[in-house]
DNA sequence: CTAGATGCAAACGCTTTGCAAAGAT
DNA sequence: ATCTTTGCAAAGCGTTTGCATCTAG
């Protein structure tokens, strides 16, 4: 057996909304939340319910179809499978969002699978930091700045 | 300038709430969500407010003497702020939650810094598996189960 | 004294749910 | 015809906020 399938929905019906949806999800490979979901096909089926939205992502997402992100703190973004795994970098003060790869992350789960004797199925790796440019900016406002030392 | 540090808040009073709190989240260097805490606390200050609680953790938080993690999908956990950075493996099953520490991650961090140019300040790493025990209870319970190919 | 912190209740934002109507098979 | 899915509105849940009161400094 399979222990990492534990889900059991199926797709009974296939409606018109549903396929918006996926098909929404797929041509925007990037990270959606569900009201950027619902918005975007808003302007196609201009009655789409954001509680529609919110039944297939969670549907999508048990069939694994699509695959939730946690990437800030306030609520959930979502992305089509990908078919390797792949990470994210944030940025603490854009906010921007870039995907890599690397094979130490594989490695990194066996290890740790082996070490602490799990079965591992995936890994989310959220690495924060400050890209280029807004290193660049906050060195450059930091230089019109006055000390704060004296503020604690 | 360290362009880690953004955060501005002080700490003004040392209120009774305030310490205990404080106290609280260092003896149970575990894994405490806002709800936890505040039982936690009421047992000692009946009166002790979940607004509270929320707002301390935010400054603690901001203060940089504890850090929010995202095991969970529902809610936010805190632990105080670790020496050394670890990371967590979530059994998908009973969702036993297990710190660990490896230089793979360490390397990591560094790697994707040089390979993207990002300041890298810290990761966050969640691995989700199965642990031993449910591993071990999973394959037990599928001997006396049924096949269940033809749901689909 | 007086600004900062608290407790309470009400508001908030994201997400889920109950229900009647619409739609797929 | 049946049973799923939808849209709507209301409820749910974790978290935040406004405000009067209290309190540490």
């Amino acid at each position: 057996m399979d222990v990492t399938e534990h889900k059991e929905k199926t797709w009974q019906r296939n409606t018109y909304q549903r396929r918006l949806l996926l098909e929404l999800m797929q041509e925007n490979g990037g990270h959606l939340d569900a009201d950027e979901l619902y918005q975007l096909a808003r302007q196609r089926e201009s009655s789409m319910s954001l509680s529609t939205v919110y039944r297939n992502l969670r549907l999508f997402k048990d069939l694994g179809l699509i695959e939730e992100r946690h990437l800030t703190e306030e609520h959930h973004h979502y992305e089509v499978k990908p078919v390797v795994e792949h990470h994210h970098l944030v940025c603490r003060r854009c906010g921007k969002v870039i995907e890599f790869t690397n094979p130490l992350a594989e490695k990194l789960k066996q290890r740790v699978g082996i070490e602490e004797d799990f079965l591992i199925t995936d890994a989310e790796i959220r690495i924060q930091g400050y890209c280029t440019e807004c290193r660049r900016a906050i060195e450059t406002a930091d230089h019109s700045m006055v000390s704060n030392v004296e503020k604690r």
